[in-house]
DNA sequence: TATGAATGAGTGTTCATTCAT
DNA sequence: GATGAATGAACACTCATTCAT
C-alpha cells in the first residue's frame, strides 16, 4: 500500500454507517463511543492475532488480546468472514483505488498494471495466512473472497484490458484468473527467506508479455 | 506421470524396510506378510481418501476405508505427513527420475524444464489438496514439504542450470523458489473451473525466458 | 375467553401501581406516562412473541419486538415470570370471574364446570408452550404456577364443590390436582393434528361423573 | 412395570448386536466386553442422571457420572434421543409385551387395558422429565417419541379395539391421543405430592366408559 | 501386532444478566 | 429511566492420539 497502514482505523466496521457529518450530542452517540471505541480494540486485536496465528485463529485468542468477552466480537462481526472484511477494508479499499490512478498516470497501461500487482502483493503477502484463506474452502469463508474479488477485479479487469489494447501483453489472460494465481504465489510468502512472491509474481506477469 | 500410477505398490512404507528376498515359512515372516498387506490396503485406502476428501482427512475416515483400526495407521506412519509422503512417494520418485530423462532426450533445456513442470503441476494439481498442505505449517506437515524438495530439487535444479547454460532463460532463478511458485499456483485448481494453474503456471515459465 | 383480548390494556404491570388519577404536568408525572406507554408496548410484544416462539423466547426477541433495550424488560419484569403473568394476566382475571359468573346462570354445577374447564382450555392452548412452562421446574417459573393457581384455584374449588354437593360428580378430587391435570392436557396441542386437548379434556370431567 | 428393573442391563445398546449364541474365544470378544461394560456404566450413570436432572442433563454430567470422557458417550450414542432410547428400552419393551399378556388373561378387555395404563403411568411417572421430553420439541427428540409411539401404539390400539368390541367403551378415541394424553397427565407428577397422575389417568380412562 | 474404545482438550456459539453511558 | 454493549458461563460436538485387550 502507498501509506503503511499499520493499525486499523475507528469505524471500520463491516456495516458501513456511513452518516458522515454532525456530531451532535444525538443520544444514541453516547454508545457509539464506547463501543467504537472496544471495535477498534478488536479490530487491532485481531489484526495482531491474525499476523502471529494466522486468520484461523481462535476467537477466543481474538477476544483475549482485544480484552473483551467472545459475545462482544460475536456481536460486531457475526461472521470470521465479516471480522476478516473488516480488518483488511482499508487496505482493500485502498488497493482498488490506487487502479485508476495508475492508469491515468501516463505510464503505459504494462507498467500501470505491473505496478498495481505489486501493491497487491505487498497487502497480502504481509498478512498472515490471509492468501491462504482465500483459498480455505472453509463454509463461509466464500464470503471474503467474494468480497475481495468484488472490490478488486474489476480493477484488475480495466488494467488489463488496457494493458491489451496497448498491445503491451498477450490477450486471452482472465483478471479472475491472474488474480488468483497472484494470490497464490504469496502464499507462505513471509517466514519463508527462500521465498520471493514478488520476484515469482514478476515472472507471472513478464510472463504475460510474451507473444502467442 | 507418464505411468498413470492408480493404486499403490506394496511395500511402499515411509522406512524402506529394504529386506526383499526370502520368504520362508517362519511365523515372524507370515506376520511381515500380513503387516505388508495391510500397509497395502492403508496407502491404497489413503490415496483413495485424499482424493475424496483431501490430504486432511480425519484419520478415522482413512481407517474406516482400509478395514483397519486407528492405532494401525499410526504404528506404520506415526505422522500424517509420513503417511502422505508414503502415498505419493512413486509419483515423486517417477516425477524425479523424468528430469534427466527428459534433459537427454535431445530436446532443449528449456522445453524439457517445460515438460518436466507440466508433469509436475499434473501430479500436484489431480491431489486434492496436497499443494495447500504443502503450503501448510501445521505442526510436522514440515517434513511433508521436506520430502518434496529433497528429492525433487536436485532435478529441477539441473533442469534450470542447463536452460540457464544454453541461454534460453534468464539466471536467478532458484529451483527452490520456482517449485514452491509452481506449488502455489496449483493451490485450489481443481474445484474452481474459472481458475487454469496449468496456464499460469505457462506463464510463470514464459516469464523466465524474458531477458533481464 | 369470552372477550377475544388480542392486546394487553396499559398498565398491567405485575406490582399493580394503582394510582390512577391525576395527571398533573410534574416531570415525574411525564415520566410516568412515558414508562406505562412502555410497558404497554412491552406487554404487546411479548404476546406476539410468546405466540410466534414460545413463551421462552429469547429476551431480545422480545426487546426487539417492542423496540425498546433488553434492560427495559429487566426494569420492568426483574423476571420472566413476571412478564409471563403481566402477559397473561387479563385473561387469568377474565377466566377467574368467569366462574362464579357461570356458577349463577342456573344451569346445573357440573354444566358450569364444564363450561368454565372449556374456557380454560381455550385460554391455554392457543398460548404457545405455556402449558409446558406451567409445568417447568425452571427456576423462577413456580412463581408462574403459583400466580395462576392462586388466581384460579379458589374458583375452581367453588364449582368443583357445587358439583359435588349437587350429587353430579363424585367426591375425592382436589381443585389443584384437576387443574394440573386439564392444563397438562393441554401441552403440545397446538401443531399437533393428531391430538385434541378438548376431547381429552371432556374425558376426564366425565370421568368425574363417574359413581365410586 | 410388572418387573422392578432398577438399573439397566447389560448389552442395552441402541444398536441390537443381535448375535445370541456362541461365547467363543472370537478375537473381537476381547474389546467388547470392556465396551459393554463401560456402556453399562454410561446407560446406569445416564439413567441416574435422567432421574436427577431431567433427560436434557448436559452431557458432561453424565459422562463425569459415568467416569468417562464425553466422547464415549458420543461413540456409543451419536444422539441423546440414542441414550434415552437406550436407557429406556427395557422398561418400554417390557410394557409393550405386557399388552397382549394382559389381554389373554380372561378379564374383559376394559380390565386389561386399564392395567396396562397404569402399567404405562408407572414407567413414565418415576423418569423424571421423561414425560416432558416426550413432549418437547427440540429437533432430534422426535425420534424419542417416535420410538414410543412405535413400539406401544400398536399395543394400545388393540387394547382399545378389544374394549369397543366387547362394548365397554366409547368409539372415536384414537390410541395416539389416549397415550399421548396419559403421557402428558404424567408430567410433572414426581415431586408434587398433590399431584398424583395415577387418579387423573384412573378419571381420563373412566371417561372413556361413558356412553356417547 | 492389530484393534478400536476411551480420552479430553479445543472450538464455535448462544443468551441471560449486568452496568456504564 | 432507558439503552444496548459487554460479559462469560454453559453447552454440544469433533478428532488426534493413546493404550488396554
Amino acid at each position: 500500500m502507498t501509506e503503511g497502514i499499520g493499525s486499523v482505523r475507528e469505524g471500520d466496521s463491516v456495516r458501513g454507517t456511513g452518516q458522515g457529518a454532525g456530531q451532535g450530542a444525538g443520544q444514541t452517540r453516547a454508545k457509539r463511543a464506547d463501543a467504537r471505541r472496544n471495535e477498534k480494540a478488536l479490530l487491532d486485536a485481531a489484526a495482531a492475532v491474525f499476523v502471529a496465528s494466522g486468520v484461523e485463529a481462535p476467537v477466543r485468542e481474538i477476544a483475549a488480546r482485544a480484552g473483551v468477552g467472545t459475545g462482544t466480537i460475536y456481536r460486531h462481526f457475526p461472521t470470521r468472514a465479516d471480522l476478516i472484511i473488516a480488518v483488511f477494508r482499508h487496505q482493500v479499499d485502498a488497493c482498488a483505488e490506487a487502479g485508476p490512478r495508475l492508469l491515468a498516470t501516463g505510464e503505459s497501461p504494462y507498467v500501470a498494471l505491473t505496478k498495481w500487482i505489486d501493491l497487491f502483493v505487498d497487502f497480502v503477502v504481509t498478512k498472515h495466512g490471509l492468501a491462504a484463506v482465500l483459498r480455505s474452502d472453509s463454509a463461509g469463508m466464500d464470503t471474503l473472497g467474494a468480497y475481495f474479488l468484488d472490490r478488486l477485479l474489476p480493477v484488475c479487469t480495466d488494467l488489463l484490458d488496457a494493458a491489451v489494447t496497448s498491445g503491451e501483453i498477450r490477450d486471452g489472460v482472465e483478471a479472475y484468473e491472474l488474480m488468483r494465481g497472484v494470490g497464490n504465489l504469496c502464499i507462505g510468502a513471509d517466514n519463508d527467506p527462500r521465498y520471493d512472491a514478488r520476484r515469482l509474481v514478476g515472472l507471472l506477469v513478464a510472463g504475460l508479455r510474451q507473444p502467442r
